[in-house]
DNA sequence: ACAAAATATATCGCGTGCGACATAATTGAA
DNA sequence: TTCAATTATGTCGCACGCGATATATTTTGT
């Protein structure tokens, strides 16, 4: 293996990785399409419908997205009725996002949406369990650095 | 496990592909910009290098990207002076995208970038491989569909 | 008490990534 | 042969995703 060979697309990790994110994001796409939400909305929601309140930060973390990622993605969602944003009384720094009787109902509707990714790409039980596994170690690692 | 289950972000696969995706290119955001390169650029950079000549819908079904995506990428290549773009002679339907020397040379300068997602992550030998036939396994799934 | 440091969010600019639609070139069927 | 289907690419509009930078609020050190 010579110093270009890393330089090749098959001999990285990273790029199928790339490749398969980009390929489940299609895949959600038309379903998503039904209920109004692209998928980075979808995954806001997820957040809200489990629990219900949320400080921004709470939400870049649990997401691992950034305030300027997030901040125009929740106008959006507030402007179409499913949550508020508003001001934390105790610290003002702090948004507080709270869901709607609106963004609760989507839920009803969301339910049909969640593909299983192992289904849909013909994974073994074992294969999707260890896929699970490998990605949350990666995330996991260093979350602080 | 009820209907709503699967609507919680730690039951669902695609999640964490997404964040893993995300996170990776942050890693490799700051080595990418000492060579002033994106990511795509970077890989279409790496088939380039790899293949010399090639058309676009090559490139597109190589990277799994649409021609939308890539089309004004391309331009921003050959304003870079990394490659030329043409129309093949025999179709004229046909782009052909070919590498020039400074894109050739640039080649030098990116040998540092490739950053070995397995130790960065802390990922065992074993892991890494079932990460990668697992990647590819998805990938190749049902290309055609 | 008060200015400096820390914390939380917002704004700007740029480059994707894609669906929808338009255009150009080639192929193919009657 | 001729025009409708097919194929390859281009353009438009929108929503991310993030680095850099700015602003507002709270905390902290003296």
């Amino acid at each position: 293996m010579n110093d270009y060979d890393s330089l090749r697309l098959e001999n990285q990790l990273c790029f199928p990785t790339y490749a398969v994110a980009n390929k489940i994001l299609r895949k959600y796409q038309p379903l998503l399409e039904k209920i109004d939400l692209t998928y980075t909305q979808y995954i806001v929601m997820m957040v809200m419908w489990e629990r219900k309140r949320v400080n921004e930060t709470e939400l870049c973390n649990t997401l691992r997205l950034k305030t300027n990622t997030l901040a125009p993605l929740l106008k959006r969602l507030k402007a179409k009725g499913y949550l508020t944003i508003g001001k934390d009384k105790e610290d003002k720094r702090n948004l507080v996002i709270a869901l709607t009787e609106a963004g609760e109902q989507l839920k009803e509707k969301a339910v049909d949406v969640p593909k299983s990714i192992a289904e849909e790409f013909n994974l073994t039980k074992e294969e999707a369990e260890f896929l699970y596994k490998i990605l949350y170690k990666i995330l996991d690692y260093e979350k602080e650095e």
